[in-house]
DNA sequence: AAACTAACGGACTTAAATAGTCGTATTATA
DNA sequence: TATAATACGACTATTTAAGTCCGTTAGTTT
């Protein structure tokens, strides 16, 4: 619980990787050198690529790079397009009230939104130029 | 992801119960009031228990109170209880470096290491009487 | 034009974590 | 002594996460 997953955190390694170089990579090079399963990396850099985190070449001498500067990417970025939507920390915060078993009685759920804001604004000011 | 366990919210709840009233209070009816499975907030209250957060008394009019005062019990405290230690957000931060297949590649320990800081002192800070 | 190598993408399998259940023992009280 | 509460271990089911496999598409180079 309060895990990020590993597609999260092969994204943010990937991406702290191509902010580290120049030069164009590819999601093999990534994966050898992280000792990350290559299939898994690959599929969570396609995503970064569609929602235009990064850009993408293909052909024999493709690869990746960043499609932006590192201090525009936060955290929460890199997060919302691997996972989707941004998590919530308890069922009623993330799909809404309606599907919650408690309801009328619950007495947690505004505290915890609060502490949802928090989270959220952590992963929202740091960005990748800051993954030092 | 990202998400507290099923335990750390009944137990939440139920602690929010507790602190709301004066009187001793079963996991019967708190099970019945917030409309959650019997057993598993028992073990969760439980765990509590043995933990000093709450005091149980056993017998036909047996239950649960507070061991302590409302202000003096952190959200972490109840994480921390249930859920044995506190979560890392990441592996290498959870069970140590060694277990970590990057090792010293790993570029964005240090990072999230600060995100994991952050996150516990939102839940060190925030005690039970505050959950309004 | 053919061969090569990289991204793209869906379906599937496996593994692990979480949630929930069951059975039984213990303990205090009316 | 019957009752109603906590205590606790073992088990099952469910869900989520992780990883794999297969084929396709698209630029490059020879």
């Amino acid at each position: 619980m309060l895990k990020l997953s590993k597609k999260v955190e092969y994204g943010l390694i990937a991406i702290r990787h191509m902010a580290s170089i120049e030069s164009i990579t590819t999601a093999k090079e990534i994966s050898e050198h992280y000792k990350l399963p290559f299939d898994l990396l690959a599929k969570v850099m396609q995503k970064l690529s569609k929602n235009k985190i990064i850009a993408s070449h293909q052909g024999i001498h493709g690869g990746y790079k960043l499609a932006k500067s590192a201090d525009s990417i936060s955290i929460m970025d890199i997060i919302q397009t691997i996972e989707g939507h941004i998590p919530g920390i308890v069922q009623c915060i993330d799909e809404g009230l309606e599907k919650c078993s408690i309801h009328q009685n619950c007495t947690i759920r505004n505290p915890l939104h609060k502490i949802q804001e928090n989270l959220e604004s952590v992963f929202n000011n740091l960005k990748v130029s800051e993954l030092v």
